[in-house]
DNA sequence: CGTGAATGTGAGATCGGTATCACATTGCCT
DNA sequence: AGGCAATGTGATACCGATCTCACATTCACG
């Protein structure tokens, strides 16, 4: 029944040369003649020889892989970047295999020594603690190319993408002051931590630029989760007194934001003003719009696939840092105290 | 710098064995004795000796690899699916390697080869086209397990998962009919043609089931994107007279046609009334919250990593087909004429 | 005390493809 | 015609881990 795999030595003999000059025809290089040639493909179709890579990997070092660790694939901000990547990826020829971290430093740590061990030749991560990169160190002592996004601290020598968290909370936090609110809460999440401290440090660094307080109880972490981010809304929005906005960062806790405060009867923006960290697919439908300051996730994904082409093909240059911009949409969600 | 990986011969160098007696001691296979297994980790340990999957898969005939080919990994559903598959198998040794087909039918026969060529142990496919499986006939006879979701339509000889959209489709648009809606149109994607052919023959079943005729101006097939699908809306709703309810086949789709409701200046459910099938996480949060069929997403990842394992461990029994049942779920977006 | 079983170890083949080297043959130039 | 480069081909080593087989011990038991 299942007839097992046409290898190079069949096709050889089927052609009636050696392995060398079908391998030769195969591949185009060296010397090859053109009868010859044309005889091992005509053998190689016949008998549906595939190649393979496995062999093939063994004698060259590596498989036409690339690993990409982010922390969470359903998050669509991930899921952007892994179809970015793929697509600019498979062109040039290489596999991107996914693994989610699910933002565990020990499964990140288990996950790189797992794909080191199948040869990838490259790894794009969202590391889950910008603290300890210790795992990535010895990375780059064998010269796998390593790429940073969303989250770097700059203990590790290798390229690295992200934005600016903390300008742009700033510039949101900034804008809610600027409409006389003075109780702005915060709501983070405790997965992507390190990028909602810098969040959090542009909040608190706007707050002090007006010269406000900043009032520690207007500051909450939830779980990643939107049900944990309407918990954790409810319990700021019964404090007395009460906020009158509140700045999230991203999307989820966004969501989560909204769905708690309709459910305390709290109408935006009338009641309550709020912008939040990360546009996303709905936020020009739900109502009101939400005012959202946005980061330019078209350009990471193929950013980062770049520079990882290049580091594949050799490039050695001193590692690049790139820091995007963000961007402030406002929409319908604030309003003047 | 970069020194080069150590193998199994410089730890049986540096434990004075045999490659064979460390290969014996690392695995743990065979006789080994005692000290001369102390010896071999020791020196492992120090050397830091890493596993090579490629020269062990060239020997075993396959690497820890699981393919899985979605239409679209930005897809929440596919990137639930993505998430639970990975989660399990991972448990279980194995990677899974992503690779989207873009719904395009000749972009998956290339990933079908090069997943072959990759030497995986199995695929998972949601398959573009349910009509031409020919490229996924010839993995059958090479014993490659097979786990085809999403959609199945009975030509190949493998394990399938679906849901039963034909039965889902009838039940929201009964609902309909029965809250006296009459002029109901149906609003499809071309990207995940199967599944909306089904949906569709749901659509039209409920229709004469009721001894209403079907008026093809009611059905719209836009782009799968959010933007087409508002345009496809707008023409519909532009008709004389214009449709009363609304059918629409996914989570995109249905943000489409509220997106283009509310620019038209009609309200949902007063003016218009609106099912839409897959649940989506924004569905209860909208304004009105949307009625929908949904699909128990949550059972097709695992069940179809639990089947693929199966087939994995070299259980060959007959093809198991799988149909999941749809629930209705009735929230506010459905008012009775 | 001898003999067969259980235990421990190493040599060498193997997986499939690629690279190197050696050996032929042809072609071109002086 | 002689000589050297260019061209075409095959034999063989190699990548790293595993597996089979052969061989050496040790042990137990009659």
């Amino acid at each position: 029944m299942s007839r097992k795999p046409v290898t190079i030595k069949d096709v050889a003999a089927e052609a009636k040369v050696s392995r060398a000059t079908a391998a030769r025809a195969l591949n185009n290089y060296g010397y090859v003649g053109g009868s010859a040639a044309e005889r091992v493909r005509e053998a190689a179709d016949r008998l549906g020889y595939r190649h393979n890579r496995i062999a093939q990997a063994l004698r060259r070092g590596d498989l036409p892989l690339i690993g990409f660790i982010p922390g969470d694939i359903q998050n669509p901000f991930f899921a952007r970047i892994a179809h970015d990547l793929d697509k600019r990826l498979r062109q040039q020829g290489h596999n991107l295999l996914i693994a989610s971290s699910e933002e565990d430093l020990d499964q990140e740590r288990e996950l790189v020594e797992s794909l080191r061990s199948l040869s990838v030749r490259g790894l794009i991560v969202a590391p889950t603690s910008a603290r300890d990169m210790s795992h990535f160190q010895s990375l780059a002592k064998d010269n796998m190319p390593l790429v940073v996004i969303d989250r770097y601290s700059g203990n590790v020598a290798c390229d690295s993408i992200v934005v600016d968290n903390e300008g742009g909370a700033r510039e949101g936090v900034d804008l809610l002051v600027s409409k006389g609110h003075r109780r702005i809460a915060f709501l983070g999440d405790e997965g992507r931590i390190f990028t909602v401290q810098q969040r959090l440090a542009g909040y608190r660094s706007a707050l002090q630029a007006h010269g406000l307080a900043v009032d520690e109880r207007m500051i909450a972490l939830s779980g990643s989760t939107t049900k944990h981010a309407v918990e954790a809304v409810i319990r700021l929005f019964r404090q007395t007194p009460a906020p009158t906005a509140i700045f999230t960062v991203d999307s989820l806790m966004t969501t989560g934001a909204m769905i708690a405060l309709r459910s305390m009867g709290l109408r935006v923006p009338r009641d309550v003003s709020l912008v939040g960290f990360d546009d996303f697919d709905l936020a020009t439908f739900t109502d009101p719009q939400v005012t959202v300051v946005s980061q330019p996730i078209e350009r990471i994904g193929p950013l980062a696939a770049e520079i990882m082409l290049q580091r594949i093909s050799g490039d050695s240059c001193a590692p690049q840092h790139h820091v995007f911009p963000t961007e402030l949409i406002i929409r319908g969600s604030v309003a003047a105290i």
